[in-house]
DNA sequence: TTGTAGGCGTTATCAG
DNA sequence: CTGATAACGCCTACAA
């Protein structure tokens, strides 16, 4: 592979004013220009990232870290992050496969190593104070789902308080009192909140939600299948189903079917997240909006400018809601 | 953040000797290496990748081309090579959103200037000539799902012939004779292929496809609905449709309910790829199993042994088939 | 407008 | 076992 010592022989120039031509550098002189601009043509010559990286001590990379590639949520998420990089002319350096502390930290590593200056990062494990402490060094590090107060401004996270409480509401205005509800097993927080908001919409409503109701499986439709399987085992009474998301109120509603009992005539159930799946899966599914795409260009968008140089405003702050989708996994009683 | 220099001078030794601890050089002491480790631990010392590749001429990073992240299809194959990358260390550089042969050259550009020496490509627009040559200068080039010829130890790649064939071979046997085709309008050879095979099949059986039921459209649900549309509205008569790919096979079934069929008793269908989707629609989806993930395992794999040195045999070859999952759009007549 | 030369952070080849 | 020292390919003052 050619490079710049060869195109400045075989043109008769210096290095310098190849390289120049190559940025677009001022002061080269036209007839120069071309003849080397011909030149590289020819010989078919590309910049080696790596050494411009080492030289200017920046690239254009963002790195990216997600716990896989795989699972809808998170390959929207990546899509968002995608569309704005390319808007960005960057490259989108992955670490994925990270669940638990260690594995994300590991994925973490190598990023920092090609020194990326900008990163978007998707962890649930590792403690706060790494990150405020990772801000430090990395000038354009930004949070995707998650909320650091010592570092808002780089922190771009989902109200799941706020996400339950809009579920249960809608369902006790349809007139369910009876709700049941299939919940993630993962000890993150996403669950914790979105059933703490549940349970005060649902206190406030005066509608009590029995422990019983309750089911953790994974957070898939198998998890989802195998919740409502316990429901029914345990012979739990409900006429709604507040599922953890939409991958599990699929599931869920793949076993109430296999038990004959109709959605949304028997039970109603809500989702969350509204994935590809939510919208052609039978029935619809009503489920809570999570904007998970305009989250993540909106991360990415950051994490380049603080990337370039731009100082994160002390107050900024990018909590995010979601939104009611009414489809027709929900009946009226 | 701290260099080599820095950990050497701390740890009053040479660059040389750091360099050696740090890869596990033969030949250091084990006081000094000690000494070293233990230095580098203090300032957080992290190798710095650009230089680092600079001087080997090589990295661990494999370049990955796709149209998206998002289309299930996509994620999954992204996720295949995901997984063999990480369990090879490598990182994973994606260029994506290439649409047409000049921005798939433009995907392709960036991830020869980072001199990845392990590519996965996935395009459909650029020339076959393109790779033949670019094989030359890549050593750990490969491509997904496409076959060329001169290069055929470096595609991994699915018969959709036989896929088309196994399509109309089965719906036949199941009774039906009036059978409709639900395409996509991409000018790319797999919809050609598929309808080649189901044409051929066809023929055998001696089952008459009349030209006015092949409808074209995008490969996504709202063209599988508008696809379908567009048969009702030209009065098409069919008992069963064969979907390009499972999305479109489910707007179809959107597009069947919302004028009263009922699928599978009143028309039959069968989609191609089996993604998720496919599994949890309703009625679950008799498809074609492409098994993308394991090509893609199969394909990162390879471009990666390519890509460390060994030398493609001469008479590889890496063709895959679709097979028949059979679930419950179809129904014997 | 163009060339010279030093440096970016590592690795690798020599000697010692 | 360890230390100089020359690459690696490019950028960028500073000179000319």
């Amino acid at each position: 592979m050619a490079t710049m010592k060869e195109i400045a022989e075989a043109a008769g120039v210096s290095q310098a004013t190849v390289s120049r031509v190559l940025n677009n550098g001022p002061k080269v002189g036209l007839i120069t220009r071309q003849r080397v601009q011909r030149i590289i043509e020819e010989l078919n010559y590309r910049p080696n990232a790596n050494a411009r990286a080492l030289a200017t001590k920046r690239r254009n990379e963002i790195g990216v870290v997600l716990a896989d590639l795989y699972e809808p949520f998170f390959a929207t998420l990546a899509h968002g992050i995608d569309v704005v990089a390319r808007k960005h002319q960057c490259q989108i350096l992955i670490s994925s496969g990270s669940v638990g502390a260690d594995s994300e930290r590991n994925a973490i590593e190598p990023l920092l190593e090609h020194q990326c200056n900008a990163m978007v990062i998707h962890s649930k494990s590792l403690p706060d104070e790494y990150f405020v402490d990772l801000a430090r060094s990395v000038p354009g590090l930004v949070l995707i789902n998650r909320h650091i107060p010592d570092i808002a401004n780089r922190c771009v996270w989902l109200d799941n308080i706020a996400g339950g409480k809009l579920m249960a509401e809608y369902i006790v205005r349809q007139g369910h009192r009876d709700i049941a509800v299939v919940s993630s097993d993962f000890s993150i927080d996403d669950p914790i909140d979105r059933i703490s908001g549940i349970r005060q919409a649902l206190k406030e409503a005066g509608v009590e939600l029995k422990e019983s109701n309750i089911e953790y499986a994974e957070p898939n439709p198998e998890g989802g299948e195998k919740a409502v399987q316990n429901l029914l085992a345990k012979g739990a009474k409900f006429t709604a189903i507040l599922a953890y998301n939409d991958a599990m109120a699929s599931g869920a509603i793949t076993t109430l079917i296999d038990h004959n009992i109709d959605v949304p005539n028997d039970v109603s159930i809500i989702g969350y997240d509204d994935i590809l799946l939510a919208k052609y899966c039978r029935p619809k599914l009503t489920t809570l909006r999570y904007p998970i795409e305009l989250m993540a260009n909106r991360a990415t968008e950051l994490a380049i400018s603080y990337g370039n140089g731009l100082i994160p405003a002390q107050d900024a702050s990018f909590k995010y809601s979601p939104t009611l989708i009414r489809r027709d996994s929900v009946k009226r009683l």
